[in-house]
DNA sequence: AACATATCGGACCAAATCAGTCCTGTAAAT
DNA sequence: ATTTACAGGACTGATTTGGTCCGATATGTT
């Protein structure tokens, strides 16, 4: 569980490789992929998927190519995470007829928003930063929230 | 991301609806069926999961059924999704040639560890009994780990 | 203007996973 | 014996995921 998915994980090397160079240099999508050594069509995709989430400025025509659209400091895990995969939350309400009857006091249903918090917390507080400090270079994959 | 299958859900549900009974109650398969309102096949592989997994004591023959194998205050979130759906791991590196050549000072990647330690700790937190007191009892699914 | 280089935004397909069913065997009670 | 239940799989259909590909658009160069 808590597994995050493959094309997720190549986001977030992706980013970290961005990270890792230094100041704002743009990269091709060509680039990447022989950087990362992942199939160019993955990058490609990958990199669109991290642009249209802001998380890259993105350049077209020639002399192209993408760049960080921040500092990597001010990039958190759990943004990147929820850009690619949607929100982070473990567990909404679905009662049997579709619509939740308490969904007044639903909404402080205790231990699992305990849980969520608790999960979004920790993945805000990790920056790109600090796992591109803590990722050796080359790394293709980093994968799999289990 | 983050996401619980259905069946886990199920399973919580399961154990939730245990939880909920005091006293060690044994009940059947089709009597949980029943009380969930999920389909008997489905309340029954999940059942059997519990069971082997250690969660649910089961007892064969007539006068058969399952009951909480321990007390509820004695069973935490994370083992039942660990339980159900293998370990809770958010990141594992995989380098270029399947081997990881840092593996030494690999078991310390410090972000992720982190990360995975957080969640963790606060699922292991989390009691079964916490969810069932805060649960309205009739609820088939609590689901999605978003 | 024409051309080359890139991203953009999809559609598309194959493979893997997941949800759900079903069947045969075995244990226990009457 | 017969009935009641769990045990342990195999099996299938649906959904999701991973990965590819293509036409359109934007931008710089000649």
């Amino acid at each position: 569980m808590l597994r995050i998915s493959k094309l997720t994980d190549y986001g977030i090397v992706l980013l970290v490789h961005f990270a890792q160079r230094t100041g704002g240099t743009t990269l091709t999508a060509r680039e990447m992929a022989e950087a990362t050594e992942l199939p160019l069509p993955v990058v490609s995709k990958m990199l669109k998927s991290l642009a249209s989430a802001d998380l890259l400025a993105s350049q077209r025509g020639s002399r192209g190519g993408y760049q960080l659209a921040r500092e990597p400091e001010a990039v958190s895990v759990a943004e990147i995470i929820e850009a690619l995969e949607g929100p982070i939350v473990l567990m909404e309400c679905v009662p049997d007829d579709g619509v939740c009857e308490q969904a007044s006091h639903c909404g402080l249903r205790t231990p699992w928003q305990r849980i969520n918090r608790a999960i979004q917390t920790t993945l805000t507080q990790v920056s790109l930063a600090e796992l591109a400090a803590d990722m050796p270079p080359h790394h293709q994959s980093t994968l799999a929230i289990a």
